[in-house]
DNA sequence: AATTGCATGTAACAGGTTACATGATTGC
DNA sequence: GCAATCATGTAACCTGTTACATGCAATT
């Protein structure tokens, strides 16, 4: 249930559509929490129904219409009452970990692959995150330029800080999972080494 | 669908029952995939029909019976296939640091909250995944022994080291969640204090 | 006029969670 | 005789994924 409170984050900048908050996700609060748009316009529905945002329905152009989520007071509560609320952890569910723990039963090479493409996957991300951290000092970002457009500027360092914090904490757990992959790849060469001198293939 | 690749990876070891499985899911694989008792069994009844598993019915007691299943052919090849294709990775959703990128809509008191109780959670995997180091080291692991006793005696080296390699990664990263949730205290406990330079509260 | 981007959704399915439900066996 | 634990599941629900579906507006 944390969409929502994603959604509640965003939409607490100021109004937005369906559409803005799609965008977002891709590049914002997507870091953290991905959401694909077709379970983003059923939620906002159900705010609704729940009194957690008002639409307000806007013309764009001769007969189209976009429409503008705004948080109401009750939905305001509900983001405070979540922020204030124990945390529910999820299941661990890894399937890299999962399959690292049964790599003895494939080949080196094959065990080679899915660390490299490990390593692939995590520096990726920590590029975004990084990226993202640059954009944080820049003031760059737009959704945090919105967020300090409506936060009193005594305010301003403390929403800096914890978004700099959050973005630290991902590039840490990046690097940790690349030096963890990295091992591993020394271990499959260090186990192959072992291995052929035991039994020598290439050998005469 | 990683779900039928870990029970899978449980039965390579010699035929289980739904029950066995389901212990075992709280003790070891269940280490990196959570599954609950009502997912096992359905599961394992599809990988029957898909041909991967075959049940064998024991008799237990007058009128007790229990399903013990074992890896066919097709299922040990399903697995193997598993290991060498690409991994699907999920895609991001992390309450905690969600969480962490709004903490300055919350109270610092609030906020410390939140930090001790991640430390606290991962405290917890930590412990729980450097005991299981420590039973991987001594061969202790029900799981990994009924592993090496099916398992040619040169390869258990390598069988051993990934286990390892696994809980170490696992270790790593409980390691730096914790860090970072203590940065984050300190982070805290910094802006407080600022705030109150600026605005002192209990001062005459 | 065509392309890109804005804007909104639906439907079917897969995967996972919670709660419910039942009964037998074994050890004390 | 009782408790623990072995052993098997079902049902309803929620969340998320993938694929499908439509059409306007602004720019080139």
């Amino acid at each position: 249930m944390s969409l929502r409170y994603a959604l509640l984050a965003l939409l607490r900048t100021g109004p937005l559509s369906g559409y803005d908050l799609q965008k977002q996700f891709s590049v914002s609060v997507g870091h953290v929490w991905h959401a694909p748009d077709s379970q983003i316009y059923p939620e906002l529905r159900r705010m609704h129904v729940d009194g957690l945002i008002e639409p307000e329905e806007q013309v764009r152009g001769v007969r189209g219409t976009r429409i503008l989520y705004h948080v109401t007071e009750t939905g305001d509560a509900a983001f405070l009452d979540w922020m204030n609320s124990p945390l529910e952890y999820q299941r661990v569910r890894d399937p890299a970990h999962l399959r690292a723990a049964y790599l003895e039963s494939t080949s080196p090479e094959q065990a080679t692959i899915f660390l490299l493409r490990h390593i692939e996957q995590w520096r990726d991300e920590l590029g975004q995150w990084e990226r993202e951290l640059t954009r944080i000092d820049a003031v760059d970002n737009p959704m945090l330029v919105r967020r300090l457009a409506v936060t009193p500027e005594s305010e301003h360092a403390r929403t800096i800080a914890f978004k700099r914090f959050t973005y630290e904490g991902l590039v840490e757990r990046a690097r940790t999972e690349i030096e963890w992959a990295e091992r591993g790849l020394e271990l499959v060469d260090r186990l192959s080494a072992e291995a052929s001198l035991r039994a020598p293939a290439g050998d005469a």
